[in-house]
DNA sequence: CAGCCTATTCTAAACGTTTCGAACGTGTCA
DNA sequence: TGACACGTTCGAAACGTTTAGAATAGGCTG
């Protein structure tokens, strides 16, 4: 900039008002500058502005597995709409982890970041002492933070997990096993309490054999469902609390030579871009990714911008639940034996 | 930090030596800052630093599509190492187009990154004369870029491709539809190469009519895969040159009522974790991505702490194909009909 | 004891912006 | 003609670091 003050024979606080257009300035001047800027090809160092101005047009994004499709979808539209807005954004992911979480918290805000969006992984004090230290916009996404009130849009997953269980009792399933994600989230809790919700509706008896704890991976569900299905009197319906876990629920069950939905019925939190096109199609709950991103990225700006109401605004979307084939009448499922 | 040298009673440079431990200080003093610090909780201020340092310990990372597994697997590795080296990740997403890409990169630049890791949409001149303008340590991944000459790694898409075609052709198929990739993108190019070399090597003829041009997107995939299989005489077997198309190719299989493997072959480019749970179980060409994701930010790495030879490294991996069950013998396939 | 060396500490400039208030020139009005 | 307002431009401080080089104190050597 000093480059193309000198060059236009002007200060440069004058090259900086065109720049920003923060100041009137006579069009010969403005031109000159202009040109000036054109041939030494210059751009503006947005960290220089950044120390001056306090602000980096950075919003920090973490959530707890770059690797599910349900966050990375989340992701891309948070992106798409802060990128309009002009912002950055810088993307951590804590593996479900929450000393990771701390590091990589401690991290974007070290960075300065103007705003941050999060997906706890758990509800550790450390989090939420940094969280509060920090005093930046905040806003959570489907999983909440007990005693921290931020903006945050979250599903109704208790109401979602009630329906979908329900349903499986519609269709006659009285033992119906529940994987569980960690119950450390807002998430993995509500949505048990949903699976319960739904069975004392039903006057069904909550038996605690019937629920493994996984950690929303792959692999846990694996095992658990593996415990589910050699366990004395096995589940005639399994219900998955994520689409990582349902992998491993329906590994379990091919290596256990069972079939789906013949044997077992399985639904599951989460909806796939392939649940209608390969067998057995799955029966899921769809999650509105793009108005979950959407809001999170509007509310987030709002902040930013300093038009948000002082308090914390709080969106619940509601789920919706694909039928499909993976579901059937227990009638038809051939007697379960020891 | 002027409020902790004030409380500490000493200068501003002392303070920066214990904190970068960059010269040495007597431990009276060394004593007297770390408690100040403490107490006035200081935390260095990254920006200011960055100014200074020139340097933000921060690198780019642009991928062709965050929604595809395959770049979100190479992600979080990527994302992992780097965090472990101290370095922050700025992730951009070009959506599979020039535009946006020039955009994105142009982001990151703005932001000073130190490096810059990049799966290219296509081979576009802006891209080009900003990467090169940029002068950043620069990485390639998954594609390249005709003339540009960076470190990268990419795989070995050709022979991949070959090998799964070859596949195709030993189990008897004489018409394989093949749907590519942008053939404005290396990947595109290799693959689409890879699948002629086969057909060259088996002396079997290259029909314009049996290949399809998408953008590794899975809509696109659908209308080429309709197109294929309502044309006059449709192919026994379809190869897939991504994991987001072959749901489309499935898809389309789906609604004009055809099997897999039955009526019709299928294999794809990149697996997925689910691929032998569901049916079909795909066969597939399975990519490295832990490797892939390693050897990249290793590569940057070894950039931006200027211990790489000059010369541009390019590592070239291979794929493996996962043979599963959704490609069969023609004989068992009906014939065909118009 | 003077001179010198070493170990520690400090001063001040620099990084590239933004912005406040001053300065300057010109025209208007009384 | 002097006072003043207005529109434009500029000088300089400030943002929070790092670091080169100066300063200081104390100990050693000859």
């Amino acid at each position: 900039m000093l480059d193309v003050a000198k060059a236009a024979n002007v200060s440069v606080a004058t090259v900086s008002a065109v720049i920003n257009g923060s100041a009137p300035v006579s069009p010969e001047l403005r031109s000159r500058i202009e040109q000036a800027i054109q041939v030494i090809g210059y751009k503006r160092n947005a960290i220089a502005r950044s120390l001056k101005l306090g602000t980096t047009r950075t919003v920090g994004l973490m959530v707890a597995d770059i690797t599910n499709p349900f966050f990375t979808d989340v992701v891309a539209v948070i992106q798409d709409v802060l990128h309009r807005a002009g912002y950055a954004v810088m993307l951590c992911c804590n593996d479900e982890d929450v000393e990771m979480q701390d590091e990589q918290i401690e991290l974007l805000i070290d960075r300065s970041v103007d705003g941050l969006i999060i997906a706890p992984a758990g509800d550790d004090e450390t989090l939420k002492r940094i969280i509060a230290g920090a005093n930046l916009p905040t806003v959570l996404i489907d999983r909440l933070l007990d005693g921290i009130d931020t903006d945050a849009v979250v599903l109704d997953n208790r109401r979602a997990v009630q329906d979908a269980t329900l349903y499986m009792i519609g269709l006659g399933h009285r033992r119906i096993g529940y994987i569980s994600g960690s119950l450390e989230t807002s998430t993995g809790r509500e949505r048990l309490a949903g699976y319960k919700a739904a069975l004392e509706a039903a006057k069904l008896p909550y038996e605690d054999d019937l629920v493994r704890i996984g950690n929303f991976r792959e692999k846990d569900a694996y095992k658990a469902t593996m415990q589910l299905l050699t366990s004395a009197e096995r589940p005639t319906a399994i219900f998955s609390a994520n689409n990582l876990m349902v992998i491993g629920v329906m590994k379990a069950i091919r290596d256990i030579c069972l079939k789906c939905p013949e044997e077992v019925s399985v639904a599951s939190f989460d909806d796939f871009p392939w649940a209608d096109v390969f067998q057995p199609h799955l029966t899921t709950i769809a999650q509105p990714v793009q108005a979950i991103g959407e809001q999170a990225a509007q509310l987030i700006l709002d902040r930013l911008s300093g038009k948000s109401p002082a308090a914390p605004r709080r969106l619940v979307l509601q789920g919706r639940l694909m039928i499909r084939e993976s579901c059937r009448p227990v009638s038809l499922t051939p007697r379960a034996i020891a």
